[in-house]
DNA sequence: CTGAAAGCGCTTACAG
DNA sequence: CTGAAAGCGCTTACAG
């Protein structure tokens, strides 16, 4: 039979592989002779179409290769299917971690994830949230704190849900599935203190735009300076590379001779630290403790397994993407969720030597 | 002046923060006592405009916090700006690097990126991709090679180019920017031969749905296998972790007594077989010489740097997304790219032992 | 330079 | 269960 006319170009036979027009609902529609509408529906709402006619749409759209046009669905429905993340970077497994668990639920949801890396820096992260919202997303997760007041009533005119990760924060602008930073950081300092040491010193990421790191901080010098015996005397704000970790404790040896424990905010810091009292004959825990953050896989792994702080990363992840699509699809409002972190303490600290004085 | 119409409850003042209907073109069509022809010209065709009218358009706009929909503007232009990324997974220094590179580009570029990662298995790629291209990809980014020639005809019938990246493949179904794979390990594998190597290992990923390990495989033969005094005793395939590096070279030494060099497809690989020798305190590269591959950030910051295969990940992801830019706005023809990978000697490749005997 | 109008491809309320 | 028709919001060829 002849499913062709001579109207309409579309479901001429073509060369393999030669491009040629998208077949349409109207074209499945003069195929199979039924109505734009019901091949529709038997895509949308099958179980509304008698089982004869699906087939026979369904075995049409085969031949044909018709899929429906996602731009089309997307106007009429309003309904996109594009979630946005917004990450500092993927290059650090913390964050590969999360966009692993945030990408496997919303796939499986049957959504697709835009992604952004931004750097720590808020504003860029401003940026390209609003960007991702005009450009259809209908939700943002956000691997750290965000705080800002335009971007919040921009997104919430328009309905679309934001979720940071990472921090939990109940007071925040946005919804959050974290863990409670300063706490975890005080946790590692007050491990520190109890071992003994006096002088600490802090390595982390830029503050400036980011309060991620400031939280961190905050953390370290509550849970260390309890009395003016304690004390930060260094910290330093870098990048989360082993070669700055190394440079670091290169200046710390030099500059603070009085400093017996190096906290840091990222396991690549604290390996940076650890690989360089190596190479220098430095012996860690004894002439220096020091402390990751995060828990990476190299933590455990590496010749020092490092005293660290575990984040769940990808669990973060998965959460911050469960709720929104709970919220997407069945309207449950979205709530802050708390995660727990656990300091787990390995080879890299053990007693402030100065204190055997 | 009262720019609200009865008619219209799009451009009623609102309390700050409730949703409210997005505003359209015609709803500033409105407001302005312009046609939305105008309205729209001003987005798309400001030049088109008169000054004063723009302005006007514009300062509404403004006001009323308008932004063109982009599931009208995909429908319409038939462009959504979505482009697809495939990965293996993200949680790998090497696919992260590229990743970052590719999302540069693009974001630059005004594109968004989709992202989904598939593992080590070419039939998942190939569903993703599908699903990619049904869900209005304008292009594809593959990391690893990709041979379905159903998935070749599907996209070259709907005009969506697809790139691959890390294999340089003239010859394949698909363009490719990368390096050439067989010639990169059996470089390596050459050198272990110079230094007098006659018996190796080779620890690589899953080859029987990911041709990109076979490839590797291929290479060390063919670098090693000279004649048949030099034999590859031992190939494994396994996952990219510490741990698997650890437990493949435990059994290496407990079965395969005879063999001198290890050489992996992975840094990480690599860093479990050196890490795990220290700890069992076999000298590398005395007993075991060990290579790499990527040469990760760790590969050379390591205890002990790694001699391995310099792979550029960021520019592989760069130049694929440039050429499939180049493409989508100048029609530019897609070609083959061919980067060059550098064999990097460190630490842990030495002459063979057995050799001194 | 400006506007009225057609049309991108889909879904669904409505009537039968 | 099925179909004719309206409409999602935009852009642009066409006429003025």
């Amino acid at each position: 039979m002849d499913r062709t006319s001579p109207k309409n170009e579309r479901n001429k036979a073509t060369l393999v592989g030669e491009p040629r027009k998208p077949i349409r609902v109207k074209d499945l529609a003069e195929i199979t002779g039924l109505s734009v509408a019901t091949v529709s529906r038997t895509f949308s709402k099958p179980e509304a179409v008698r089982p004869k006619l699906r087939q026979m749409v369904l075995k049409a759209a085969e031949e044909f290769g018709y899929y429906p046009n996602p731009s089309a669905q997307a106007l009429r429905l309003r309904r996109t299917r594009m979630i946005g993340v917004l990450l500092p970077t993927l290059n650090y497994s913390l964050y590969a971690g999360m966009i692993d668990g945030i990408e496997g639920v919303l796939t499986e949801a049957g959504y697709f994830v835009i992604i952004n890396s931004t750097g720590f820096d808020e504003r860029k992260v401003v940026e390209r949230a609003r960007a991702m919202a005009d450009r259809g997303a209908e939700a943002i997760i956000c691997a750290g704190p965000l705080s800002d007041r335009d971007l919040s009533s921009l997104l919430k005119s328009r309905s679309i849900p934001l979720i940071t990760t990472y921090n939990y924060e109940p007071e925040a602008l946005f919804a959050s599935v974290g863990f409670d930073n300063v706490e975890a950081a005080s946790q590692v300092a007050k491990h520190l203190r109890l071992l003994g040491h006096r002088n600490l010193a802090v390595l982390l990421g830029p503050t400036e735009y980011h309060t991620l790191h400031a939280g961190l901080l905050e953390g370290f010098r509550k849970g260390f300076e309890s009395d003016s015996e304690h004390r930060i005397l260094y910290v330093s704000e870098t990048d989360y590379t082993i070669a700055c970790g190394e440079e670091e404790i290169d200046a710390i040896i030099r500059d603070y001779p009085a400093v017996t424990a190096v906290a840091t905010a990222s396991d690549v810091l604290a390996i940076g630290v650890v690989l360089r009292c190596s190479k220098l004959g430095i012996p860690v825990p004894e002439r220096y403790s020091v402390t990751g953050f995060d828990d990476i896989d190299l933590a455990s792994h590496s010749m020092k397994p490092l005293t660290t702080s575990r984040i769940p990363a990808a669990q973060m992840g998965e959460e911050a993407a469960r709720s929104l699509v709970d919220y997407l699809e069945n309207g449950r409002p979205i709530g802050h969720v708390r995660l727990e972190t656990r300091l787990v303490i390995r080879t890299t600290t053990g007693p402030a030597y100065a204190n055997c004085e």
